[in-house]
RNA sequence: GCGGUAUUAGCUCAGCUGGUUAGAGCGCUGGUUUGUGGUACCAGAGGUCACGGGUUCGAACCCCGUAUAUCGCCCCA
């Protein structure tokens, strides 16, 4: 309070983050690295290159894609102006991003393109377990291929994607078709015609999106819809014999591919999507009922899910190209993953107890010394950190809980070149020794007798 | 956008019917013990009981609002 003392600066109350984001640490920060360094090894067996699109774009490029589920494009996408006046959107989907680069970029000239992305995507919703505002997703897309065994890669690719992350039972890929555009139309009028047969029937809900989005009355969960949607005409009834015989390639080429129908896959003659560029093949892996997996995931059960796309690109002022694609929520597939190891650095270095002026020195300088040291591990490839706060045996305890190999203990200073250390394996029948020994030129350990050692670590 | 539940120490949570100074475990800091190690004991720091109003002699507890999380609905590109 007096007035001498230089006024501190108020402290202001702290920012709180923004409601549907998250910060990621620890064990979760390492799950979701997990699944993205996973995605990254797979896709490269399939030869999936690696693209970067924005994270925003011109408003257009996702109203147009998205068309006329104004529901989506109205209330649900981050959409401001610039300082220039242009409405610009953080991207919702990395798919219509991707056909707006293809097209003006010239992608075409490429060929067939098979491209993988991942990254952060933003939708305005209401949070809720394994459901953010800010989210991130992995994709893989193939553009340019009309043929079924592009629809058929994509599929293994996801299933080998699933299975290296240890997802494996429990889970179903649900496939079905929807057709070409004819065969499309013909089931959407089918299935109006259906749903107004049994107007009076349908929930509230259901009845309002007989006039929206009639298809999606298939996957409603109001009991008094069930009955209804199961007595709707699939869409085989309504399948041209082109879509048909796409269909059978893409079943058959699962088949070789190892994928067989009851076994590894299930028609799911009611999987919808609501937007009519999509054609042909539509797919979700969802968790089955009652299963570890649908625990864990809580209301939000689709895992991966994709389908092919042969209208997008037209729709957004490109060439007529036929195109597939999936995308995965990396959060979800984050909480179904096993704990992979802690990556902690193998050795930890630290100052012992007994460490005096006497005996050291240039203790002042210890942390230039621990600079010194470390670089030379880490230039040969030895992960190393430092700690020095709080007792010997809470740093050693610490150590260990995190996973190190061993403790780095600096005793006292030998001479120039050398300084005496004592090393704690903190696993068992662990030759920390040897391990640096084995990788080092310059910082090399020699015995000094008690489980001492002198570490030469003159550069 | 709609409905339910929750929010107490850094973390996980107790806290009776509204009643004195708010509790534990873990973690953190220090000490003793141990002395090639995942020990035990002792002590300490750490709280605007989410935030803002209200009721009451008195509120962590009851009521209203807000925020956030969570469960479901709607939506799902």
């Amino acid at each position: 309070m007096s007035d001498t003392k230089p006024e501190r600066p108020k402290k202001i109350p702290t920012p709180r983050a923004i409601r549907g984001t998250q910060d990621m640490f620890g064990a979760e920060a390492a799950r979701f690295e997990h699944v993205i360094d996973s995605f990254n090894r797979v896709r490269k067996l399939y030869g999936f290159k690696r693209v970067e699109v924005p994270v925003f774009e011109a408003t257009a490029v996702f109203a147009r894609s998205l068309g006329e589920t104004t529901d989506v494009v109205s209330k649900e996408m981050y959409t401001f102006e610039d300082r220039g006046g242009d409405s610009l959107t953080l991207r919702p989907e990395f798919t219509a991003g991707i056909a707006r680069a293809y097209i003006t970029n010239g992608w075409q000239q490429h060929g067939v393109l098979k491209l993988a992305t991942h990254g952060p995507l933003f939708r305005y919703e209401r949070p809720q377990k394994g459901r953010f505002r800010q989210f991130h997703q992995l994709d893989a897309e193939v553009i340019g291929a009309a043929e079924p065994a592009a629809d058929v890669e994509l599929l293994v690719l996801a299933d080998h994607l699933l299975k290296e992350l240890g997802i494996k039972d429990g889970v179903t890929l649900r496939l079905n078709t929807l057709g070409d555009a004819e065969s499309r139309a013909a089931w959407r009028a089918g299935l109006i015609e259906h749903f107004t047969k049994h107007r009076d029937a349908l929930s509230e809900d259901s009845q309002a999106r007989l006039e929206r989005n009639p298809m999606r009355i298939l996957d409603s969960k109001d009991p008094r819809d069930i009955p209804v949607a199961q007595a709707a005409p699939d869409i085989d009834a309504y399948l041209t014999d082109e879509a048909g015989a796409f269909f059978e390639k893409v079943s058959a080429g699962l088949a070789a591919a190892g994928l067989k129908e009851g076994e590894h896959w299930q028609r799911d003659a009611r999987l919808v999507r609501g937007l009519d560029y999509y054609r042909h093949t539509a797919f979700e892996f969802v968790p089955d009922a009652g299963s570890a997996w649908a625990e864990r995931l809580g209301a939000q059960s689709t895992i991966l899910g994709g389908g092919r796309y042969d209208g997008l690109i037209e729709n957004l002022g490109g060439p007529a190209t036929p195109a597939v694609g999936w995308a995965a929520g990396i959060e979800r597939l984050a909480m179904l993953v096993d704990e992979p190891l802690e990556d902690a650095p193998e050795f930890v270095l630290s100052i012992d107890d007994n460490v005096t002026k006497q005996n050291y020195p240039d203790a002042q300088h210890l942390d230039l010394e621990f600079s010194r040291i470390m670089k030379l591990l880490r230039n040969a490839e030895i992960s190393v950190h430092s700690d020095n706060s709080g007792k010997r045996d809470r740093r050693i305890e610490r150590a260990r809980r995190n996973g190190s190999k061993a403790m780095i203990f600096i005793l006292r200073r030998v001479d120039q070149r050398e300084v005496l250390v004592q090393i704690v394996p903190l696993v068992p029948d662990y030759d920390a020794v040897a391990a640096i020994n084995s990788k080092s030129r310059n910082a090399v350990l020699a015995n000094a007798g008690t489980g001492t050692h002198r570490l030469n670590c003159k550069i």
